[in-house]
DNA sequence: ATTTATCATTAGCGTGTGCTAATAATGAAA
DNA sequence: TTTCATTATTAGCACACGCTAATGATAAAT
């Protein structure tokens, strides 16, 4: 309950590191410069200074790993990421494709108040508008199976487009355009795998992706 | 409309020289260091750099003013600015006297496209929740008069909480508390030069800050 | 006329966040 | 086994933004 206020930049790699370890990947520098469009050696430099203020640990058994106060400060920019997705989503009729890019701006300008008020006046959601689950709420996800593991022919249900996948703007347009948003039915019609490609529905194509489906 | 995107700090000091030229008020380093609560050569070396970046010009007639460009940017950031506030009080449910504060930090985070969405849903306002017009709409203020200038017994309507005394959260909760807020009915009771105060109404007493009410 | 207050600037420093270039280590592929 | 790809680190640099201490400059007060 220190609360130090981090910065934007130590925000974002506390949201990535989170979603590494929730999902047991290993936290591989290399994979954060990608996804943070930086270079390594920034990596390195700005893991070290996250280390020296107590917010990861490099010597865990699974290698590097949020502090117990870095998964606490992590869990809270997500959930202010997902709830300023639902608020721009629901009162400002932001396109469901945009919503991601525009809260991660917002979501380091948000305080303990507005999340509050965010929570109450949004119904406290237990998931973002992409169906991926707010911190302390992952069990909703435990029996939703990857969409690469699809057969063809079965018919399932669109739970989540992973975060990771969030970070592609036109991977989001194009599913928001075929209707492959998060509650949407569909069916499995083709599975290409030399070209790694599924096809399902009536027209629609998707790239094999790691998100995440029902059955 | 190159739009380079200016960073916080640049867009603090965009705000505060905007309000200072539209009230025709010189634009003295010392004042700037007070309202953005850093040092004189902090203020020096800043506005240096906005120079350099052609935001501000040092050898106007009126000293240091706006360039054309920095008055875009300046009004850009006042307008979302004063629609975050009105989307924290409308949608969100935030109290009248915290908006201004917490709508300092998301203006920052606020996309062209959100900036729409927000002008959109909120009805296109004139004035923010305090009473300062919208960049563009400065002519609602033009007979607004300050309360200093009121007369004992007189009965006015308040107008506005002007930008500066924005900044002091104390005064805006002892306003709120009070009902004296944009639209409030007041009567003047007393003026008591010798120490600056100004009775009106029931029971309330007001500093006499240079905030503007209308006759 | 000298002191005081106000304002602006310079010099010098530190931290956060980014970069490139060079180096090393490791495991997979040839 | 040698080569190649991947990963991590170090060294050295740059810019934004903040600070203190010291110096000037001007206007007001005594």
């Amino acid at each position: 309950m220190v609360s130090e206020k981090n910065s934007a930049t130590i925000e974002d790699y506390l949201e990535i590191i989170f979603v590494l370890q929730r999902d047991n990947k290993p936290v591989i520098r290399a994979r954060l410069a990608d996804l943070l469009r930086v270079t390594p050696p920034t990596v390195t430099n700005t893991l070290k200074r996250m280390a020296r203020d107590g917010l990861v640990a490099f010597d865990e058994p699974q290698g590097t790993q949020l502090t117990e106060q870095g998964l606490e400060m992590a869990r809270s920019v997500m959930r202010r990421h997902m709830l300023s997705e639902w608020m721009l989503m629901r009162m400002l009729k932001v396109p469901w494709s945009q919503t991601h890019n525009e809260a991660h701006q917002m979501e380091h300008a948000i305080s303990e108040t507005i999340e509050t008020q965010m929570r109450a006046n949004l119904g406290d959601p237990k998931t973002c508008p992409h169906g991926n689950p707010l911190p302390g709420y992952e069990y909703v996800a435990v029996n939703w199976t990857p969409l690469r593991d699809a057969l063809v022919g079965e018919t399932l249900i669109i739970r989540r487009i992973h975060e990771i996948g969030e970070n592609q703007p036109k991977l989001l347009s194009f599913l928001e355009e075929n209707g492959m948003i998060p509650g949407a039915s569909v069916q499995i019609t083709e599975i290409l795998p030399f070209n790694q490609t599924i096809s399902l529905k009536v027209k629609d194509r998707i790239p094999s992706v790691g998100f995440s489906a029902a059955r």
